[in-house]
DNA sequence: AGTGCTCGTTAATGCGCATTAGTAATGCGC
DNA sequence: GCGCATTACTAATGCGCATTAACGAGCACT
């Protein structure tokens, strides 16, 4: 028999001796005085008692020599034996904490915390916005996200050939908002459409006939989804005016003018709606064109806002229009991906939006 | 020679046959008929050509043979075999933060996460929620940023023990501000002493000699720092007025009376300072006892704010003080974090605040 | 006493990669 | 033609954990 040549034992050099690093489980295991097997075991029993059996005792010793020692399982120890180490991770391309504290995702992130701690997840912070400082990324920049179990992805500037490989390799990815270009990618949205469609019969309710919508040029679902749900509104209030209803506007400040609003008042319309955009141009353009042209908002016309109104208008009347749901839309999401990672099919609705009464529509007069 | 026992092999069962898995670095070799840690060596090339050398022929049929296969590392085996997972743990508690960020703490964030991305590190988020896994916050909670390499801590509410066991243990944490009764405990700060100096400065070169602080009774460093730098800044001027200068008081609102303003400019006063809190109360207080004084704010006293105007009075005239960069605080705390996992013994000065000029101060008549 | 069980624990293995000792091949000098 | 250095690559190892076959002990029943 051929004794195999002693060899030096090559690989990594041992720890560093001077620091103390986290604790593992064999150091775990040394203190109860157990296998690290057995720590590992205790540490990971499944809920269903369905792993070999541990005595009461020497479960309780190990749990005691854990907690004494401080330990915490190694993420990437964990992904790499089990596949799985309870982190979602959180990618967005734009800071995920924008300066202006209004556009953040702030209160999305809550919601998605509150789920993701309910359902034992920890979340990973994945930012794409600076790393590459010229942008150019690499072409591995979201494969980081692989160390987590799953992937929420914000902003809509998530590449796609990058989305698309994840999603072909059958990681768990949801995007937030609606992305329905890429086949297979899961995402959870507002229903901006029923929402908006909602608006609409409430200015139908107080006796509004002629109705019109400003939005701006943009092709972006929430625009689009925007726009379908008022034309539908108008359709199912019996007084469809098709395309002519919408003005689309590259710049509102400037085209939205008091002159154009009077006319269009002139001509019949009792009630505007505007969409909601990260700027809030239409919004603005429209209620700065409305009070230019002499006309007293819930009196002369009723307004709508399809969305939420910016923040430095909140001295402004409530206006009349509805909330999106971030909180719920966050948890929707946590729910969706965690899903995905257990490997179900589940299939999130769109989540609703909150009609708001506000004070800017009033019966037709 | 006794021979081993011959065993069947346990471990994990081999991928599951369905699907196919990406590729690893063992195909990869294969292709291009290399071995596993040619591939290794030449994908993780590091620009110090300090690895064994490769030529320029084999590097080429392993890039390509990667690029052919789509390989993408697993961050979770490069991080396990590279002993770091290169995340930072972020710990606050959502419910309170300290008075020097409470306007909001994204702008801290926001350095953080920009300082973080540049260095290669993703951030784990824990807050209070969710730090509880499964809802109450055991004794332990803290034990569990232990999954990043390091943590920063906000919030004056981290327990005390558990904190001090985390630094006992040779974990790497940072507090956001100064706190300095934990031995050991690494911190990074803003300059209040210097940026308060500074203000009082300014208010004797514009001829003022009596000045007074309005503070609050607490003794955050944040509080006490303040007062000393306006100490400090009236001995510079030569006008040290000892302690009978500070208003230090319980409720400001209160104390801080119309009256009381009257009097002290009628005793010679020409200048106020008020400390930033989170609620603001002090200069809140100082500016209505001021306007009900019948006092015109830049005519007939100077006002100074140690810190940033709370939110809601934006449309107020800006006050002369200073800002707090708390955008460069957490990049700080990141560069002193990071420094403190690579082993290094950084130490982060503290972060200089911005003067502002504002147009609360006049020179005296 | 032997057989067949269940229960509790451990040894052994591999996840995918980085690292490094070792080896084979080649060049160089004398 | 023999060291010796250099170059190019590979084998072996381990990072920390989960998994599972195997093992030993205890027990009941032939």
């Amino acid at each position: 028999m051929e004794q195999p040549r002693k060899r030096a034992k090559p690989g990594r050099n041992p720890a560093p001796a001077g620091r103390t690093s986290r604790p593992r489980q064999a150091e775990v295991a040394r203190l109860a005085g157990v296998s690290q097997a057995t720590v590992s075991l205790v540490l990971s029993a499944r809920g269903d008692g369905k792993g070999p059996a541990i005595s009461d005792e020497t479960r309780q010793r190990v749990l005691d020599a854990a907690r004494d020692l401080g330990y915490v399982p190694d993420p990437a120890a964990r992904r790499l034996a089990a596949a799985r180490n309870n982190l979602l991770g959180v990618f967005s391309f734009t800071a995920t904490f924008p300066t202006d504290v209004q556009h953040s995702y702030y209160p999305f992130l809550v919601g998605v915390e509150q789920e993701a701690a309910a359902r034992g997840y920890d979340l990973v912070l994945f930012t794409g916005s600076s790393s590459g400082g010229a942008g150019a990324a690499g072409p591995d920049a979201l494969s980081r996200v692989r160390l987590a179990d799953g992937c929420l992805f914000l902003g809509r500037h998530v590449p796609r050939a990058e989305l698309k490989r994840l999603v072909a390799d059958g990681y768990p990815v949801v995007h937030l908002g609606r992305r329905e270009e890429l086949e297979g990618l899961a995402w959870v949205g507002a229903d901006y459409v029923s929402a908006s469609r909602e608006v609409v019969a409430h200015l139908a309710e107080l006796g509004h006939r002629r109705i019109v919508l400003v939005r701006e040029d943009d092709d972006a679902p929430a625009s689009t989804d925007r726009q379908r749900g008022f034309l539908e509104g108008l359709a199912a209030a019996g007084v469809p005016q098709g395309p002519e209803a919408v003005l689309r506007c590259a710049d509102p400040g400037r085209e939205i003018t008091p002159e154009r609003v009077r006319a269009l008042v002139a001509g019949g319309v009792t009630a505007f709606v505007a969409e909601e955009t990260d700027t809030g141009a239409a919004w603005r353009a429209l209620n700065t064109a409305v009070r230019e042209a002499g006309l007293a908002c819930p009196r002369d016309v009723s307004l709508g806002l399809l969305g939420s109104p910016p923040a430095d208008l909140a001295g402004e009347p409530v206006p009349m229009g509805f909330d999106i749901p971030r909180h719920r839309l966050g948890a929707a999401a946590v729910r969706l991906l965690a899903a995905l990672v257990a490997g179900e099919e589940a299939d999130e609705p769109l989540v609703a939006c909150e009609f708001r009464r506000g004070r800017t529509a009033a019966a037709r007069l």
